[in-house]
DNA sequence: GGGGGCTAAGCAAACGTTTGCGGAATCGTT
DNA sequence: AACGATTCCGCAAACGTTTGCTTAGCCCCC
């Protein structure tokens, strides 16, 4: 194995026959330097390949160029999303990032938390399981932005960034009602979920703007799985005078739901309209094609970390935000008019 | 903001009376020290919630205890899975994960490698678009180690992980075969990807092993998405005698013919028996649920980041292997007698 | 009582950058 | 010709660790 180890700065300097000084200029053109020697030193550089060490350069000035993303699973393709347009967008910026699963277990998200700031990353995207605000606020105390997505925390004065479930919820309610459903059924998602809450607050909104009777044995608790949109659909149609359509908090459970009220030979659309949230990959794929209401975790992603950059490159330091993301209704075939 | 700066170990060294060199050894226990000096050093770092630089550290040891991982997309749910893998045996042992989609661009891919190099990564996963193999080159001749996942390169010496594309297939067709299907279609990848060569292989060793036609018409083209499904389906279904069966090579091909399979109103499985490969999520969610030939892309990411651990921790630098991980044959209801 | 062996701990250099400070040369102005 | 202004560049000190080398003290044994 050739283990040689990389050039320096110092053998670029005494390549080319300048101070260190200069070679670091040219580096990051940060004060002039005459052609002469500019052309000098690139040349060294091309010429043995030089490459940079960021940790050197780290500890130097106390940036990595580094992001952090802390999300429970990046295999949940709505994380796997945020995961993705922070990427993009940190590439775009010429930072890397570090991916921290923490697996829906605080104290693994905890560990990671006190990792990053070992690696003294710039700043960190966080999508927080756990209700522990201490090592954040350890962060926003030492200077590093934090943003966090989808969950809210209770920490004042910090970014949040999510989509706007409660006019999401609105609008898919208001397509049954538009259609003429006034028995509406809702799957709800697991109770002490902030967006699972939204959801909840939109439909019953609308169905309060419509004088509609939000009759109680129609919401069904449910908690984003798959199963529990089987039971709750069976539960549900089960009622004496079952609804016309159902509004699953998530595709997850309208998939659940979708099966039952197949075995239970009800056709979507024709005897129950059926709509989601997420529009997760397979919405489009079911049979019927899934109407859902989108939300653009990417954006989200890629949002997060632009506001990171933000407040790193901005001497301005502007007020800690919430941004809404607004949903798009996407109308398949999964709902009919009655 | 309180902008306060952390402390360093000369703090502690400082406040417990010590020099730095006993504080580094308490921290990393690599020599004995007396109880006394101990228990006063671990007093102060608890104290002021010391947090050692790892920028510092990387510099000083040549290890910055990452992992690089360079992938197409991490939203594909295959190398979410690895990503999954690979970041949780790295956190199992302490090291953090740099998170590098390519986007299918090789020019983005060596840009990664570049940066990985330039943040001294003590190991690199990578499933690489592009066909340049100088940037790994480098890599490997400066000793940090590699493993290729998913797609070979022809790269010698360096380790790589797949699963068992041919046996897979194998699996799935002498499914069929053992069915009483004798006139089976098949439903291909890209030409050029070698996983989709080693599934048609598959297919066909066991075809020619029953001594099976292998019928040309039966064989059609696709690119691993949907809509190739669909068209492909469409093409096969109206040749003269089509199939009683169809390999789709992965599972979004499978749902594509699935679809037209069903507004052609031919029944799977009883008109028609179907399988997938790769058994994505959805596929169980499918109607009828699909049967299908799974890959554990999870275990490959794990396993490519634990053979990195053992080529960095152990001393000893055994020979590049290549690994071939088992598929496993999952029979749902999308396949029948015939 | 002198010296060998052992333990515990500190000094200071090194890792590869960035950057404040200052020096030397050149130029322009009076 | 003198002198300030300007341009270009280098010296060396940081940044926060790790670690080879050294020293101080102590015990034990011949």
């Amino acid at each position: 194995m050739n283990n040689r180890k990389n050039p320096t700065i110092k053998d670029i300097a005494r390549l080319a026959n300048v101070s260190t000084t200069t070679v670091s200029h040219v580096l990051n053109n940060t004060r002039r330097v005459s052609d002469i020697l500019r052309d000098r030193v690139q040349a060294v550089i091309r010429d043995i390949e030089y490459k940079p060490n960021a940790m050197a350069r780290a500890l130097r000035i106390h940036s990595s160029k580094t992001l952090g993303l802390i999300i429970p699973d990046n295999s949940n393709p709505f994380f796997g999303e945020i995961a993705l347009g922070a990427e993009d967008c940190a590439y775009r910026h010429g930072y890397s990032l570090f991916l921290c699963n923490s697996r829906h277990d605080s104290a693994r998200e905890l560990t990671y938390m006190s990792t990053l700031s070992t690696y003294s990353v710039d700043g960190i995207i966080v999508s927080a399981v756990s209700g522990d605000h201490h090592q954040l606020s350890e962060f926003v105390k030492t200077g590093t932005p934090i943003v966090v997505v989808d969950r809210k925390l209770a920490i004042p004065d910090i970014d949040f960034i999510q989509s706007d479930h409660i006019q999401g919820a609105r609008d898919a309610t208001r397509h049954l009602v538009d259609l003429g459903h006034r028995r509406i059924g809702i799957i709800t998602g697991p109770t002490g979920v902030r967006s699972a809450l939204d959801r909840i607050q939109g439909f019953e909104e609308v169905l309060n703007e419509h004088g509609i009777h939000n009759d109680p044995r129609l919401t069904i608790l449910g908690d984003f799985q798959v199963e529990s949109g089987r039971r709750a659909a069976r539960e549900i149609m089960k009622l004496p005078d079952p609804p016309t359509a159902i509004f699953a908090c998530n595709d997850m459970m309208a998939i659940g739901a979708l099966q039952t009220l197949r075995t239970l030979s009800y056709r979507v659309p024709e005897d129950v309209s059926l709509v989601g949230f997420d529009d997760i990959f397979l919405a489009s794929l079911l049979d019927p094609p899934l109407t859902t209401v989108a939300q653009s975790a990417y954006t989200i992603g890629e949002m997060a970390a632009a506001r990171l950059m933000e407040r790193m490159n901005g001497s301005k330091n502007p007020m800690p935000q919430e941004f809404c993301l607004p949903t798009n209704l996407i109308i398949r075939k999964s709902t009919q008019r009655l």
